[in-house]
DNA sequence: AACCAGGACACAA
DNA sequence: TTGTGTCATGGT
């Protein structure tokens, strides 16, 4: 019953939009298909007819880690029918519909948002790279000819020194990343007890983190613990909102915050990803070599 | 060569 | 409450 590949039936699910919407930072397109860690394990995922057919380095019998990192089982004209009816969200879906939302590792995501700040989406996967392959385990790929990394432990970055973290190229968000992981490392913080808190307790302890405030707190909610009403708002958000809903006057910060809030639904930051994603992937050529 | 990137933080007005 | 400077690093 083990298996190292297994086909998924889905609808509606663009695999490349998704992997490459500024979520998730591991994906890689190599030999026509999407390479990547879920976890501990080494994942090759490939677009195909009617689902997606996924690959993973050792046999396993169970699948359902994979079903819900993809979060397969979401039916989206479910989610899409609860955004607001309106000209920009319109022109976002039909730029790619078949978006989806990951749902990740807190701890892998916490840490990849803190490094996120003010950072290109090249570069901060160039700086986790480099990071799971210094700190992180070593883990087989295709049946052990190749070597990728799991993300490093936090217990494995609390044991480093901030130098070595800056030698990930990392700058400034180096003793963010250090004091958070110790944070949770020696087991001041629970990552795993916000899953069963409201979203405002939840948002209230990661904001408590060092390096993380609203922006990141709210990443982290919504693509590791699935409240999708968290809408983060960075620097490609806010120019939405300002050209696409308010292009006269500008709402104060709080307005604009109730604005969203009460505008998008209950899938909130389900639209928030595909206003993100239409903001900084419209005009330009689809960036995936050989796509069908 | 300036400018900017999935910000957070301390501090001023 | 709202505005400014600072913090690294690399690509356009």
């Amino acid at each position: 019953l083990h298996s190292s590949r297994i086909f998924i039936p889905v609808r509606d699910y663009d695999l490349a939009a998704t992997l490459q919407s500024g979520q998730a930072f591991r994906w890689r397109w190599t030999a026509h298909a999407w390479e990547g860690m879920v976890g501990r394990q080494w994942v090759r995922l490939c677009q195909q007819a009617g689902g997606l057919e996924a690959t993973v380095a050792e046999p396993v019998a169970n699948w359902s880690w994979l079903r819900d990192y993809l979060q397969t089982d979401v039916d989206l004209d479910d989610v899409l029918a609860t955004f607001p009816d309106d000209e920009p969200m319109r022109l976002a879906v039909r730029h790619a519909r078949g978006l989806r939302l990951l749902r990740q590792d807190p701890w892998e995501c916490l840490a990849s948002f803190i490094l996120s700040s003010t950072k290109r989406i090249a570069q901060i996967q160039q700086i986790i790279g480099l990071l799971c392959e210094r700190f992180g385990e070593r883990v087989a790929a295709e049946g052990g000819d190749r070597i990728w990394h799991a993300f490093p432990t936090p217990g494995r970055l609390a044991a480093c020194g901030e130098l070595e973290l800056r030698a990930c190229k990392m700058g400034f968000r180096a003793p963010g990343l250090l004091s958070t992981g110790r944070l949770i490392a020696s087991g001041a913080v629970d990552l795993d007890g916000l899953r069963r808190q409201s979203v405002d307790r939840a948002r209230a302890e990661l904001v408590a983190l060092p390096g993380v405030g609203r922006k990141i707190a709210d990443c982290v909610l919504l693509f590791a613990y699935g409240f999708e009403e968290a809408f983060p708002v960075d620097v490609w958000v806010a120019k939405a909102l300002r050209e696409l809903y308010f292009p006269r006057r500008k709402p104060s910060p709080p307005g604009l915050d109730r604005f969203v809030r009460t505008h998008f639904g209950p899938h909130a930051g389900f639209a928030q990803q595909y206003l993100f994603h239409y903001m900084r992937t419209r005009g330009k050529l689809d960036p995936q070599p050989d796509r069908a």
